[in-house]
DNA sequence: CCCATCTGTGTAATCGATTCCACAAGGAGG
DNA sequence: CCTCCTTGTGGAATCGATTACACAGATGGG
């Protein structure tokens, strides 16, 4: 591969030029730019990323560790975080913890190895030495979605806590009493938050949220499963069960569906995260979407700004409730749709 | 932060006796060895990998190319490329193409500047200069799912050809005999394999592809619900819709349920790509699931071992047909299931 | 006792860029 | 005509590692 000797020999100038024009530097004679260009062409030269981040000490990269892949919420984040970064000249390289914080730790060292010039969080735990360290040592940090408290770095979420609200009213205007949570893991803040948001808005009806009604998830699929077939073994088993996150809300769909029970007739479902599948389940999820395209590029538009010198807030934007059929009847006016569409047919 | 030269100092040896240490080179003395180690604790020195991939020219990454990271398929392959790849000492940066040819050529370049040892494909189209460039440059390389004909590069990817003939044969049997399909893009090698597939499982039922059943999308699910559209549209539509991934086949359910329809009563659907939430959707989707976890590790196997100068073979594997109710009545001999459920509850 | 060999270590070159500094050439002003 | 600037250019240091090479001191065989 052609480095920018091969290039300065074959334009007959040195390298110093050669990087000059590269880098458009003012002082340099236009007869030198063309030349050095012709050879650039001629060569197919590219500069070496990997040498010019070792002399300016900047590799344009943001380090992104997120906690799970499969899961279609950091998976948009992700995307978003991407877009924004290349928009703003800079690349991502993505570290999926899968929910354990020895993966998390896995990545942020890799990536602190590699020098990137800023890493964005989604926490799985609460806050690792070697997370810690890094912070005081100065890398310019941005939590997303989750976050440490404590840590003072600055933090890029959602606030469910109106749309949960918004989810009880529903519930309670359905007459469920009997509401239980599939909570996420108490390490980290939204495991602790979505219930501490559950638990004030059943309050505000004169409900409780018995210990019995708590399930312990870890936002994966399987725990969903296991803590509503818990639910389901209960002597007075919840009227509905909300899930923390999506995925757990799948696994709560499993075990549903495993004892031959059905949607919301038997037990109504809610999950925090929406996704497109939602639409299309059976029957379609009531749940808390986010805005989570707006979350990625607030994220990342907040730490560009600490690599740059700049101050870099914190953002704390609002959740809303989607309503769909999975909680009880219709939410709407509308005269119930299935024997309608049957005519259609 | 501190570098090798701190560590020196402190340990009282040269930088070389501490990268000796540090890459455990036989010829160090006990002693000396101890008070590296020490010095390397007490600093938290980390090794700089800008600057020992610039010295080793090896990167001790992977690029990997996908075509869209909102498709859980494609999702599901890099996690499972990343988890392999970890195993091996390799770290993964994935480029997210969106099916478009200029985004991929920008991670492709992006890549290449990073100096990655080796690159992991899924072309969004019928190969770029660029990417043919690299190819013959010497750049390590594997294709995963998708490929490019006529390139000297080992391919890893599954054979549906007999899974669709099941999907084929299960629908005839269902007494289907107007099936369509949604194509993915002509330039991808998925795009018109899946197509062909599709046609000789007809053929050899004596069923024909019209034109007109033959909608031509673009892998997305906006291109899925304007195809299916379409297909309503005709004066004979179709019994049968097959997506040719799972992100067309949300946009056929959303195109089926915006026109009141239901699956499979008035239109059966099916999709290439098993997703989890198939299970789930109204009614579950029958679909093509691949082997994506072993794809994605064969992949990263083949790719490092190019790297490592070994031969690194091409890979098909076989995919299978799910059969679940969008395709008509129950696939097995239990009895329906829907009366039975309702009276369990 | 001498020379060959082996061990452990340091010096310095190197990877491919960027950038400070020196300097030559040319133009302007006195 | 001499100085002073400006402009364009090249030489060389530098970033932080790895590694070839030289070499000092210890060891061992004849």
């Amino acid at each position: 591969m052609a480095s920018i000797k091969d290039v300065a020999a074959e334009a007959g100038v040195s390298v110093a030029t050669v990087s000059r024009v590269l880098n458009d530097h003012p002082s340099v004679s236009a007869d030198a730019r063309t030349r050095v260009l012709a050879a650039v062409e001629t060569l197919g030269y590219r500069p070496n990323a990997v040498a010019r981040s070792l002399r300016t000490d900047q590799t344009h990269t943001l380090g992104l560790v997120i906690s799970d892949v499969l899961n279609p919420y950091f998976t948009e984040l992700a995307r978003s975080v991407e877009e924004e970064a290349r928009a703003l000249g800079y690349s991502v390289i993505i570290g999926n913890a899968d929910e354990r914080p020895d993966l998390q730790d896995h990545h942020v060292r890799n990536l602190l190895d590699r020098r990137i010039d800023g890493l964005l969080v989604s926490p799985t735990d609460g806050g690792s030495p070697l997370m810690l360290d890094a912070v005081r040592a100065g890398t310019p940090m941005v939590f997303v979605d989750r976050w440490i408290p404590g840590v003072d770095v600055p933090v890029v979420r959602a606030d469910g806590r109106a749309a949960v609200r918004d989810l009880v009213a529903h519930l309670h205007g359905l007459g469920h009493r009997r509401l239980a949570i599939i909570a996420g893991p108490a390490a980290t803040t939204t495991g602790r938050e979505r219930v501490e948001a559950f638990r004030e808005a059943l309050s505000a009806y004169g409900l409780d949220l018995p210990d019995a009604y708590i399930g312990q998830g870890d936002f994966q699929a399987d725990s969903g499963r296991r803590v509503t077939e818990g639910f389901l073994d209960l002597p007075e088993p919840p009227e509905v069960v909300f899930a923390a996150d999506n995925l757990m809300a799948l696994g709560a769909l499993d075990a549903v569906r495993a004892r031959g029970l059905r949607v919301p007739d038997d037990i109504a479902l809610a999950a925090f995260d929406d996704i497109r599948w939602f639409v299309h389940t059976d029957p379609p999820v009531t749940a808390v979407a986010q805005p989570t395209g707006e979350l990625g590029r607030a994220a990342v538009r907040a730490l560009v700004a600490r690599i740059e010198g700049r101050p870099g807030e914190s953002v704390t934007l609002p959740a809303r409730l989607v309503v769909r059929r999975s909680c009880g009847e219709a939410p709407s006016a509308v005269p119930p749709l299935s024997p309608v569409r049957r005519s259609t047919s």
